[in-house]
Formats: structure tokens, sequence, C-alpha cells
DNA sequence: ATGAAAGCGCTAACAC
DNA sequence: GTGTTAGCGCTTTCAT
């Protein structure tokens, strides 16, 4: 059987064997054009007959089109949030038709450049991007991208017209802290995720990705709304790793007034703060409230379950698929900022101060 | 500025913006043959002006090499273990210069079927694949895969020619069992996960993955050898479904004789203990003992920590990788199967029995 | 050291 | 309805 010189029957194999010419073979293959039905059978019959498969690499170049989405996420897809966001987009684009070449940054803005000339280079059809920075992104213009579609998830960038998939964290942050206000907590402490900053820092940075931004500021209305002074809150800003966290939650717990809840701004810090808690043999939920941004299997899980801002991770993925496929099938499309709603899920992790004040460390009778 | 019908520039355009052939532009930029360091330099300041990159399918084509991996891996790359080996297998690519496209196959044998055709289709250089099922396989044979090397990650296939990277999963949970003997334990659950298993069943499914049954087998070696007898096990297999698994743990926990400790084969399942055992008010680590495979973050934060079978992933994904790449370059290499060594880490969710007797619901004094 | 030309596998004008 | 041919962008003989 003559093949090809990667080893497999091409579509020239097919029309030799079906004994007509490649274009038949091909029109019988692609179903386009005018073809015979009978010769259609004929060939498809004879591709069987010698297992052709297609090379998408040679139809995409003669389409220029790949039917592929270049993906270039942040380190953490290991995070609770990006690997359910990651396999959202996966299948989202096999439903459509499109394959996935996936990348990741390590919240590094080299790496993330490199990573999306290469994934031009590979001709992908069209972008999702979690951008690690909202201070540089002259390599996603349309100019070094083009003119190929991309979609932003998760976080916004100012000055650039791309669709945005993000969601409602201001809200939902907002809405934690009124929760807890509710359940009497009047000390807050507010530990925050940032890449920008090494070790940690009560001073806000200046730059923040969109995401923490909101989370950032929507504690700070929650707080206002309710009337908590500033005084009554702490503030940490730190780097994503384990023994900084957990110096972070050390330090915040450490004050003559302690706070009787610490809100997250994501699942690692909301570990660090159960593993300090648990080193202190402090009880989640009763001796130190917890509430955290993201759901997860074990935040559910956990007894005391924990308090979450969860977020639509399943629609975020694909609405971001979605509308990215969309604008690769008409670049007339203007960009949409996509926001999705939040929702406060109560468990246990806040304890009720109303009904059980003596809960509180400052408490006296 | 001359532009290809993709927009972007060619490498016509760099030579003719240099003012040599094609081939001596193509010599330039890919630097191999003999060519004047003069011109090259030449072609390079060229190509950097009009903004050139290669198109990189154009040059797959020719080559006959896409440098790119097929990943297929099952639904779970949500889950603990399969998150982190694609993170590794994703960085360790990228290290040696390959990209990854990615697929999931939700456990189906025929979206993993079909996802093997459509990598191939796509002109991978080299498959990895987390077969879900240790049943069928012609799809990975040396023939469908049209000669392309594969490597089998987690799991082992019987009966084929393939790379395997897998870990000690026997040894890890027999010593498990172990480990908790020596607490004083005498009363022993497993629950295993198992994708061919509808609802639940004490009986032990005849055909289970190789990794589930290596942890199968393991518990029992465990138990065998600290003289458990076999009424003093009890056993559940299910499916991996949160209200399939809970209902098994309940029925575990609802015996005359409920066993002291529980054995789970994945995170999932220990999710459901910790649930369920929450929900009865239970705690872990004193009324029930928890001991699972995979370590997690939330594993160690949590309190109490549990005591988990770890297993070393990223080295798991990275010598995937490794071993991929070798046979692409040499196919003359010999598949090696490569069983990776697990750790037991002991933390608090086994009671210790035998200086605390008193924490068996069964004891009398 | 460089250029001309062939060709990877496919599809789409254009003929017939 | 089917065949002929050109060409996507690149690399690589083969000449010169």
């Amino acid at each position: 059987m003559p093949k090809s010189k990667t080893g497999r029957p091409t579509i020239v194999d097919v029309a030799d064997r079906a004994g007509v010419s490649r274009a038949t073979a091909s029109r019988a293959l692609s179903s386009y054009g005018r073809i015979n039905p009978e010769t259609a059978k004929l060939v498809r019959a004879a591709a069987e007959a010698i297992g052709y498969r297609p090379n998408e690499l040679a139809r995409a170049m003669r389409a220029g089109k790949s039917k592929t989405i270049g993906l270039v996420i942040i380190a953490d897809f290991t995070n609770a949030f990006f690997d359910r966001v990651t396999k959202s987009i996966v299948d989202s684009a096999r439903g459509l038709g499109y394959q996935v070449l996936i990348t990741n940054t390590d919240e590094d803005i080299a790496a993330e450049r490199s990573a999306v000339e290469t994934l031009i280079e590979k001709q992908v059809d069209g972008l999702i991007v979690v951008p690690s920075t909202s201070a540089v992104h002259d390599h996603l213009s349309n100019e070094s991208l083009n003119g190929k579609p991309v979609v932003l998830v998760d976080r916004r960038l100012n000055g650039i017209r791309a669709t945005t998939v993000i969601t409602e964290d201001f809200v939902g942050c907002e809405l934690a802290v009124r929760h807890a206000y509710s359940l009497g907590h009047r000390r807050m402490a507010f530990l925050v995720a940032t890449a920008s900053v090494k070790g940690m820092s009560t001073e806000r940075p200046a730059m923040l990705i969109s995401s923490v931004e909101d989370r950032t500021n929507g504690f700070l209305q929650g707080a206002s709304e309710c009337g908590i002074k500033p005084k009554a809150q702490s503030w940490m800003f730190c780097e994503d790793a384990p023994e900084i966290s957990e110096a972070a939650v050390a330090k915040l717990l450490d004050t003559a007034k302690p706070p009787t809840i610490i809100f997250t701004s994501n699942n690692d810090m909301c570990l660090a703060v159960l593993k300090v808690a648990g080193n202190r043999r402090m009880i989640i939920g009763q001796d130190l409230s917890l509430v955290t941004v993201d759901d997860s299997q074990w935040a559910a899980a956990m007894v005391p379950g924990i308090t979450v801002v969860s977020r639509p991770v399943e629609l975020v993925g694909r609405l971001a698929v979605e509308k990215l496929v969309a604008q690769m099938q008409d670049s007339t499309l203007a960009p949409e900022k996509i926001s999705l709603p939040t929702e406060l899920i109560a468990r246990q992790s806040v304890a009720n101060l109303i009904l059980r004040p003596e809960l509180d460390p400052l408490f006296k009778d």
C-alpha cells in the first residue's frame, strides 16, 4: 500500500484506490462542491479500507484556520478555580470542534509574552488569556496577535479592546462582609494574596490585578457600609506562598484586639488560616471565623464547612470559548465585558456572635 | 509591506526585504547549512524590521514533526493528582520545546478513542495517555497511532508495548494499613472508587484500572499481614459521585461492629468520609480514623491533618514527558515500566487506640 | 555561499 | 460531475 512520507496514507492513496482524482476524493471526504453520491460512497469505502485519516495540519495550512485555541493560564491551574475553568474550556472547545493548546505562565509576564508568541506561531485561531499583570499588555494588542481574537478571563485589562469574562467579586465580597456583620462580627481582618508583593505588607499595593482589586474594594465597601471603623479592620497583603501567608495570619492574630473573623482572597490564604488556627487549637466557626473566595469540594466537606463566595466556574470557561469562537467566525463583533454573578454560600465557618457573644475573646459580661 | 494571505509577513517578505532568496532567508533564520554571517545578520535584521514570525504549521508540515504532544487525560484533571500532573507535563514539555494539546475523556472509552484520533490527525509527535479502562486499548496500538510513541500515566495496560509511568500504590497502601494496625486499629473499612461500578457494591469488580487494583491489593495485603480477619474488614466499591459515596460511607458506618478506620482510594472518597462524619458529629482522628491516597493542600492544612499515601506527582509528569520525547527522537528505544515510590505521610487523622483504647466505640473496660 | 525548484498534504479555482 | 493545476509557508536537495 502506497504511503506518504509520514507513513500514513494520504488523500492521493485514497484517490488511487478509488480510481478518481485527488480533487474528487477531497470533495467526497469533505463533502463540498458537486459530487456523484455513488463516487462519494466509493471514495469513502476506499478511505475506510486503507485507514485514511486526514492530515489536519495540511488542512489548516490550506484553510488558514487551525481549529485550535491557545490557552494561556497562570501557574495556578492547580488552583481550585483555574483547574475547573481549564476543564470547562477544554470541554467547551471540543464541543465546538476546537482543540486547546495549553501553556502556563507562573504569573510571569515574560513567560506570558513568550507563550502568546509561541501560540501565535502555532497558528491558533484565537487566544484565551488569564493575564498575569494589569500593567503590561502590548503583547495582547491586535498587532502582535496579528488580528487573532483574544478573550480575557478572570481579570480585566484597561485600554484593550478584548472580550473579557470576569465575575462579580466586588459584590460577592461586599455581601460576605455584611453577612459577617449580621452575625455580630465587628473586628475584621482581610488577608489578600498579591503577586506584586514580596513577603507581606499592611499597605495596599499600588497595582493589583483586577480580580484582587475588586475583592479588596468589595471588602472595604462592605465594612464601610456596616460602619466598621478602619481601626477595627486589619489588612494584610501577602505573597502567595505557604510560609509567608501563615506568618501573615499569625501577625493578624497576634494583636491586642484580634479579629473575630478573617476574610481571605483565595483558597491558598484560606488554607493558611486553617493551618495556623489548627496549630493554635482554635476552632474555626467558634474561636475564629473565616470566609474565603472560591468554593471547593473540601470547603464543603470539611467540618465546619467553610462559608465561601462562589463563582460560576464552568460558565466562565464556557462563555470564554463561545465568545472567542464567535469572534473567530465574525471579526466585526464588538468586544463584550461580561461579569458573571457570584453567590455567597453560608456554611458553618462564621460564628454567630449575637447568639453566642462569649465566643469573642474580648467579651466581658 | 507585502504580506501573506493570513496577514503575517512570510519568509518571502523577509527574503525580498533582505534582497536574497527564500532559501537563504530560511538558512539564516533556522541557522543551518552554509551561510555568510554577514548575510545572516542582514536577513535577521530584515525579519526583525517587518516583524516576521515563522509559521510553525508550515514548518511542521515540511519537517513531519509538529513539536506538539497530545495529552489525553481522564475527566478528573480537577482532581488533586491529575491537575498537578497536567501542570507538570505542560511545564516539562515547554522546557523541551514542546507544546501540549489537551483533551479529556470523562473516563469514557469512546471519548478516549476519538480524542486519540483527533490528536493523531493534528499530527502530534507523541501521546501521553491516562487510559480510562484497562479492558480496551486497540486504539493505542502502534498501528492506530501510526508509529507515534505513547506513554501511559498512572495506569498500566497489559499487552501493550508502551512506556508506563505509575506509582507504588500497592506498597503505599500496604504500609498505610500497617501504620493503622500499629496504632491499634483492628476493624478496618476500605472505600474504593471505581468507574466500572454503578452505584455501590461490596463485591470486588472483575475489572479494575491498575492503580485501583494496586491499592485494593495493597490494602488487602496489609490487612492480611497484620492478621486482620476478613470478617473485621468491610469493603465498599462505589461510583465516584458524591451522593453515592456518601451513602457508601453511611453503610460502612451503620453496622454492629463499625470500623475504627476507613481507608479511601482517592480524595473524592476521603471527602465523602469527612462529610458524613461531620454530619454525624464524629471527630476525625478520634471517633473515626481516616487515611487516603493522594496528598493535597487541604489534607495538610485541615485540623486534624489527614494521613495520606503521597505520590510524586511532579515527577510522574516530568518523566512521562522526558521518556516520550526520548522515544520521539529515537524510535528504537525499548519501552520502560517505571514505578515511582510513594510515601506515607502520617498526620493526625489516625487515632492512637493503644494509648486511648476508649476511642473505640466498642471498647469495654 | 547562494539560488532555483521541488514538495509536505490538502483544497479551491478553473476547465472540460 | 470530475480532473487539472496552483499554492498555503516552509525547508532542502541540487545546481551553480
